[in-house]
DNA sequence: AAACTTTGTTTTATTGATAAAACATAGAAA
DNA sequence: TTTCTATGTTTTATCAATAAAACAAAGTTT
């Protein structure tokens, strides 16, 4: 008993002795609200977070404070207010990144009626840094800064297959380890194989499997010395799709696209 | 003496009481982060919050344990990761006005040949919302989340004057009472002035002033009830722009569409 | 090379944040 | 209505965050 605890303390002061729970909080609030949550109430809060209500009482007293958050005085209840942007945007304007292929990803938008994305690598993770949806009303609805598991998306098993060898295998062995819930199973064996594959075509072509209903075509981005930077894709949803369509006309427009950025890239950064 | 520290005791006890200076300082860090400033240091970030260097050092610890931030381990120095957009994100997400705006916004930059904006009212700045640069090289780089003050742009002006009476009003005492720094000042009775003719022209038609060596043409967005909920612009650098064009093409073109999205607005939301 | 400066890191006393409890109020159920 | 439950708010004891100081290591200046 008394051993587990110490063990239990020097775990703590190895690992988490530096963790501020005040801040941790605070981003979890912020994190809190969505498209489908727009407004929370304090016991809401307190209940995600798992605390009492004091906590969050003060935290949304700060946020509100900064000018984050605003308080509905007759129902209580909060909301983000357009200050968070600050938070992030002052990261997407450091890249030149969409910046500079912007002008490609309308292009490709444009030629193939279907929504254009490009996205990076971040730890275990896609995260999605520039989006052109369709012009069409149902459009496919994963908005920049969305993170999804690297190995359950086209562009992210597009950018792994280019790796270096030692990135891929370390990336590859985290994954297998975390198996991330809601994702698909790590089957290392199973998805070197792919990668290699996806490595030799250039390109992935994504019938449903994660993303349900959604098709999606990805390719590569490459910088200076031939390095994977980014990836591209094309998405749209099942029922508007059309397998002759994407083999004939949407792949060839999206590895066209995507060496035209890379020669751009290759030029410019 | 002793009455001093009472009174300041006390004023502490009714405004600050609930305010987390561990949450503030923890975004006061992620606000520091430039496209100027891609990197800094910990004693960089110790000197900017006026702090000695052990509550940034366990701030970043936090933040870097939840992604928001790498460490380079040579230089020690720190920066942003691609995370951070989570935390302004969801909230861009919410919004429908850039989404529905943007074929509109694209179309005025393709016409014009100028970056086009668009940007809503956050306590006493205007925010922007959305962009569309120019596809010129040189080009406006306002970004989406930046910040003005309200009385100091185009689309600043454009919203305000198009407020209703009360809202104005409340707005111009808290701008005169504030005098915000690198802006201009306030001088309520010429800007209620120029509010009131903005209102009548229906636009705003910027060369130079606060924006150096920038033109703008802002227009106002209304949405139902006629209460007008964002504005848009054009803009260009002032030694690119032609006062002739101007006048003759670019603010009919601007006014047109900010019509179009109006009552594609009142339709719509 | 020696002294000085700066930077990151660790330790400890003090200050501030948190949880539990108590309270007030409002809406739902009896 | 009365009771009950849920929610926001305030108070106080405990626990965590902060500042000051001391330390180690690296880079500058002398």
């Amino acid at each position: 008993m008394e051993i587990t605890k110490k063990k239990l303390e020097k775990q703590k002061s190895d690992n988490e002795k530096y963790l501020s729970n005040s801040i941790l909080r605070g981003l979890e609030v912020l994190k809190m609200f969505s498209v489908e949550n727009q407004t929370l109430s304090l016991a809401e809060i307190a209940s995600n977070l798992g605390v009492s209500r004091t906590t969050p009482y003060r935290i949304l007293y700060t946020l509100e404070e900064c000018g984050y958050i605003y308080q509905d005085s007759h129902t209580k209840r909060y909301g983000l207010r357009p200050k968070v942007l600050e938070l992030g945007y002052t990261y997407l304007n450091s890249l030149e990144l969409p910046e500079l292929a912007a002008p490609y990803l309308e292009k490709l938008r444009d030629e193939t009626g279907m929504s254009s994305h490009m996205g990076i690598l971040d730890g275990n993770d896609i995260v999605y840094i520039a989006r052109y949806p369709a012009r069409s009303v149902a459009t496919i609805t994963i908005n920049v800064g969305s993170h999804l598991p690297v190995h359950a998306t086209a562009m992210g098993k597009c950018l792994l297959a280019h790796l270096p060898e030692e990135n891929k295998e370390e990336l590859l062995s985290k994954l297998q380890v975390l198996q991330i819930p809601d994702a698909p199973i790590v089957e290392v064996k199973k998805l070197r194989d792919e990668l290699q594959s996806i490595k030799e075509k250039g390109y992935v072509f994504h019938k449903g499997e994660f993303e349900t209903g959604v098709w999606s075509v990805a390719c590569p981005i490459f910088g200076k010395d031939n390095k994977v930077i980014a990836a591209i894709n094309i998405a749209i949803t099942q029922h508007a799709a059309d397998e002759e369509l994407m083999e004939e006309k949407i792949i060839p427009a999206v590895c066209q696209v995507a060496r035209e950025i890379s020669s751009f890239m290759v030029m410019t950064i």
